[in-house]
DNA sequence: TTAAAACTATATAGTCGCTATAAGGTCAAT
DNA sequence: ATTGACCTTATAGCGACTATATAGTTTTAA
């Protein structure tokens, strides 16, 4: 199968597919004559894994590292553990921030309802005042 | 004020300070005899403005469009309102993103609690099977 | 048969908001 | 005279792609 097929059934751009070859993501597939790639199954699967794990927001380097484990798969999986749950307290932090950030932009949006002109603006002025820290 | 003493007083590196600059931020101060730049007043109000915004998470592009309209004050501020109720929900969509990627990671963390050989491990397995869509 | 469309290849630059590095000029104090 | 702290510009790097340019190949249609 060639690029084209292996985007399509993944549901991947080439270009990207490119990107995760020089990456070291995805193993440098057979070439054709022409030097078209040629992929088989396996890239198949190893392409929808990456994906998956795209979509768990893993970045590309903890990717490698659960590639590596795959790799080696007599060892304890503590390490995958370990990872998983640094994701996931990484994620719950970001969620923390994420809604402290709300918190402050709703009660700054407050402060302007109305068709103001620019300069009486309450939105602007709080930005401005740098009055955000307490409450 | 030369722009060590800016930095210091806003709380940012003098590297940043030139790249709001050379991004149209920040206006191009004056310049001493040799070459050294000089700010004022309006450029640590300027600066820390840019700042509140940045730790507010808005975009350069999005206190650009703020600038515009803190520099025309007799027109409504409706846009301004618009812009933060825009980034309210694009802060809202992150969260409730993040929030289902939460609930995702410890479904998958739950498949896995013991010390296993990683062929056997259940976190790697659940990424691998892709099955993790239907909850 | 030929011409256009669709596919493939590589290389390179852009996105965002900085941060780091290199290589040098200026200034005050020792 | 030299150290050190400051300033200057230019350039490259981060992450995870995405877009563009340029060119070769294959497939399809007229």
């Amino acid at each position: 199968m060639r690029i084209g097929q292996l985007a399509q059934s993944v549901g991947v751009d080439t270009q990207t597919i490119r990107f995760y070859e020089r990456q070291g993501l995805l193993p440098p597939p057979g070439r054709q004559e022409n030097g078209y790639r040629v992929y088989t199954e396996k890239h198949v699967e190893r392409l929808a894994f990456i994906r998956r794990c795209r979509s768990l927001d893993l970045s590309l380097a903890e990717i490698h590292e659960l590639k590596r484990y795959q790799d080696d798969p007599h060892q304890s999986c503590t390490a995958v553990n370990a990872l998983l749950d640094d994701h996931i307290s990484h994620v719950r932090s970001q969620i923390t921030a994420l809604q402290a950030l709300e918190k402050q932009l709703v009660s700054l949006r407050a402060r302007c309802n109305d068709d103001r002109e620019v300069k009486a603006c309450g939105v602007l002025a709080g930005i401005s005042e740098g009055s955000m820290h307490q409450q």
